[in-house]
RNA sequence: GGCGCGGUAGCCAAGUGGUAAGGCCGAGGUCUGCAAAACCUCUAUGCGUCGGUUCGAUUCCGACCCGCGCCUCCA
């Protein structure tokens, strides 16, 4: 069954996969190839932009299951030279590349901690400046960039006809155009940075030999996608994503930098997700409800139920994220381990194949990704009763799909040791059947914050859940 | 101002022109010294408001109200 995705170019559902006539079918040799916009590296990610990594990580899983893990190519770059980066070493008085260096470790870190595949290449833009500059100098050829004054480089969007067909952005609105005096140099309101001319005063030691006629500094942002994924992927890519908001301009501006440089369809498909708010508004720093994993963490949330809570909505729909629906998904993921391991045991008296039921899972994601109705799908279908070891395979191809790792353990906080001492108090009392005094400490450990869980041979001790 | 998205039970959230998946929470029950877990059962005569089309609308159309996002470097 093949996978059907809403396109924001088209605005409407296509088929993924299906090329021109004259393209190469899918192949080794032609693997589908496929363009995720990743993070900013100079800072720790927050949950907002997990949720874009992780609907992409779902469609990454859905597409080597629809085309063979060895005809997939994930490319996820990194943006490790702008001015949030640059900006940020000169505050911390350190070279760029440490910055860089580490947010990127910390960001791998989190990538595994969710369960998010690794993209097959994962290109860095200072890595890669030789590529954006002869892309810059092609441009510059062709008449649709420029020189300004100061050195740097802008593309000249009235050269491009097409140019706002992604984002139907035809004109710059007034609006706009007040906001943006600050940009001296450019001939049009609309014209976009290449290359920027190096600045002493904000750039630090950054900067690069620039292209043939233009003073030394550094690509602008839009370039790096354009010039990695020209050369990781070629000319013409299946699929591109992201989230919305880079759809204006970043998209806009990939699209028009490829498609005159190459004189080809820059991406056939086009794919974005929607934002994640917290508290129903958009996360940010003033507003104080932006979350990184680690906050998460350190609340006692377990990185797979994060997971599962930014898949419960429909990814191209606004999620509204709370820690009451971190709540729902670590019990719902509790729910979902304990069916697998039910279903593990009781497969003697099975009915025959059942293993069809799983179907809708799959199904609802190739149907635009649904999520949700996937996750619906899955209890329906762990709910249905026992099954046989064949059929345990759908269950966990489902689990694959949507990257939920049942085994991963949730966190466990240790108690403080006065805790752990009134628990052996009451563990004593309970031995000696003293229930009065067992349940009176019972009552101090919750008033304390803590549950005593009692097992056949011992107990444990957890947070009292809110 | 331009472009776009959404308003479904206490919370989250699918979905359909014929009468509402699923999850969480909650309630009752079974079990258990207590608690927890587990298991069973229950929980929207209604899908923002008002009109219209229709045999029939939550689902299509129109108006309105409310919320949110993007509009030059934010996933």
């Amino acid at each position: 069954m093949a996978i059907r995705l809403f396109d924001s170019l088209t605005r409407d559902y296509r088929i993924l996969g299906q090329r021109e006539p004259g393209a190469p079918p899918i192949s080794q040799e032609h693997p589908f190839t496929f363009y995720t916009c990743g993070p900013t590296v100079y800072a720790p990610a927050h949950i907002g932009n997990f949720r874009t990594f992780l609907v992409n990580d779902v469609l990454r899983r859905l597409l080597e299951l629809e085309f063979g893990k060895d005809r997939v190519k994930h490319v996820r770059n990194l943006t490790d030279v702008d001015d949030r980066t640059i900006g940020q070493a000169k505050r911390e008085h350190r070279p760029l590349s440490e910055i860089t260096r580490h947010w990127t470790e910390l960001f791998h870190r989190d990538c595994d901690a969710l369960n998010l595949l690794r993209p097959h290449v994962e290109p860095t833009a200072t890595s890669h400046i030789r590529e954006q500059v002869d892309m810059i100098e092609v441009l510059m050829r062709k008449g649709n960039a420029y020189r300004a004054p100061d050195g740097s480089v802008y593309f000249k969007i009235g050269s491009f006809p097409e140019y706002g067909a992604l984002s139907r952005i035809r004109e710059r609105e007034l609006k706009v155009t007040i906001t943006v005096a600050d940009d001296d140099h450019k001939d049009d309101v609309g014209d976009f940075a290449l290359w920027k001319a190096y600045k002493p005063e904000e750039d630090g030691d950054v900067q690069w030999p620039g292209p043939t006629g233009a003073a030394a500094g550094r690509p602008g942002w839009h370039i790096e996608c354009s010039a990695m994924s020209k050369k990781h992927l070629g000319n013409t890519i299946d699929l591109h994503s992201g989230g919305v908001d880079l759809l204006f301009p970043h998209h806009e501006n990939e699209i028009a930098q490829s498609q005159c440089c190459n004189g080809t369809t820059f991406s056939r498909h086009w794919y974005h997700s929607e934002f994640l708010l917290v508290d129903g508004k958009k996360m940010s720093k003033s507003l104080g409800n932006l979350y990184t994993l680690d906050d998460l963490k350190a609340k006692g949330f377990s990185p797979m139920a994060i997971r599962y809570a930014l898949l419960s909505g429909h990814p191209r729909k606004q999620l509204n994220f709370t820690l009451e629906s971190l709540h729902a998904a670590e019990s719902a993921i509790a729910t979902l381990s304990l069916d697998r391991a039910r279903m593990t045991t009781f497969t003697k008296d099975a009915p025959a194949s059942l293993s069809s039921r799983f179907d809708p899972v799959l199904a609802s994601l190739r149907d635009d990704l649904n999520s949700p109705a996937a996750l619906g799908a899955l209890f329906i279908a762990t709910k249905a009763g026992p099954t046989k070891p064949g059929d345990l395979s759908a269950f966990d191809r489902a689990l694959f799909a949507l990257g939920l790792d049942l085994s991963a353990s949730p966190i466990q906080i240790s108690a403080p040791a006065e805790i752990c001492a009134l628990a052996e108090r009451r563990w004593t009392a309970k031995k000696a059947k003293d229930y009065a005094a067992a349940d009176a400490l019972r009552k101090e450990l919750a008033a304390a914050g803590w549950s005593m869980l009692d097992g056949k041979d011992g107990y444990k001790l957890e947070p009292v859940k809110k």
